[in-house]
DNA sequence: CCTACCGATCGGTAGG
DNA sequence: CCTACCGATCGGTAGG
């Protein structure tokens, strides 16, 4: 991707999470990148190529955090600890495209909305088996799995909602806060 | 409301919770209802006039809810996980409105637009009462109440994404587990 | 990246 | 609730 490209997908990512995709046009993004609505469609093939970009984008940085957990990582608190770390600040970096791919995945259509969403579960998976692993270690509740890993992606997920760059909370800060609360309720109480 | 005016409300929410607010055309909704799109016009003064009847539906439910538990409830745990349980029901009970409510809102223009913000703040505003209060006797960790409020808010929500009315957890054992979960993340371990 | 343009579809109205 | 219709806007293409 070259870097005029970069910069006006960037550019498109602005306009669209203001109203998301569907209630964005063509004729918007144009009008903020100050060319002509043909014009954009010399750099993407159609409305959707830009939310697909902006959707496996965003995916593909997530898929290459986990794996690089799991890579490092031996125990589950830690694993959890850094993927949600990981996972805030690659929201935090990306704001925009963050925005438009929580919000507006749901638009993408055919093959494209198949390979999404099953990336989507492969995430989703690893939080689950950070969460079995964290079971079998012994320092996690024999909780279930499946509505720990969703509860803990919702209150990551949300963040974008609020999340001020100028705010009073940094990623970091919103990170620890978010892994204390979650690991509290999911770690035994060793007393 | 009449009868039949619920009725058509009902549909059309169902049409409009699968692509969404946007994408959504007044066409695909006179389809399902098998009638003409300018018949709809009997019902209703426009399309985001679904919309607002839609989101402002679902925010006079909550508002109702938290006004209850704060009636009724002293403490702030039972008070928790009584506005939790009704939330949750309040969801469960309304999915097709729950979704394009929680998914749509944004689409609400103008005075609309202002209205239902302030309702949520209002709403959030007693979430975050609710934490103080737990804090003031001693119950809760001395939290930050705005950050905590929102951790709530966010996993109830996310339910209607995941939620399946034939699944195996029914609205009262989600609620549980909720505020199970959300409680040990506040309370103090009392050892 | 622009000019010129396309057919399709949009939300909505008049009048019954 | 329908017929008939509207102007505006939609995503996108041809050709330069």
């Amino acid at each position: 991707m070259t870097d005029r490209k970069k910069e006006i997908l960037a550019l498109s990512q602005s306009v669209l999470k203001e109203k998301g995709y569907a209630a964005t046009s063509v004729r918007d993004i144009a009008k903020a990148l100050e060319m002509e609505p043909a014009s954009l469609y010399s750099h993407f093939k159609s409305k959707e190529d830009i939310l697909q970009l902006t959707c496996f984008g965003m995916a593909d940085k997530f898929e290459l955090a986990i794996k690089e957990v799991n890579d490092i990582y031996f125990n589950a608190e830690e694993k959890l600890r850094m993927v949600i770390k990981l996972h805030v600040e690659i929201l935090t970096r990306n704001l925009d495209s963050s925005l438009i791919f929580i919000r507006d995945w749901r638009n993408l259509t055919g093959t494209s909305l198949e390979k999404f969403t099953a990336k989507r579960n492969v995430y989703e998976e690893g939080f689950r088996e950070i969460v079995q692993t964290g079971i079998n270690e012994g320092i996690f509740n024999d909780t279930d799995k499946k509505f720990a890993a969703l509860t803990i992606l919702s209150s990551v997920n949300w963040i974008v909602e609020w999340y001020q760059p100028d705010g009073n909370l940094d990623a970091k800060q919103i990170a620890d806060k978010l892994s204390t609360f979650i690991l509290s309720g999911l770690k035994k109480q060793t007393v």
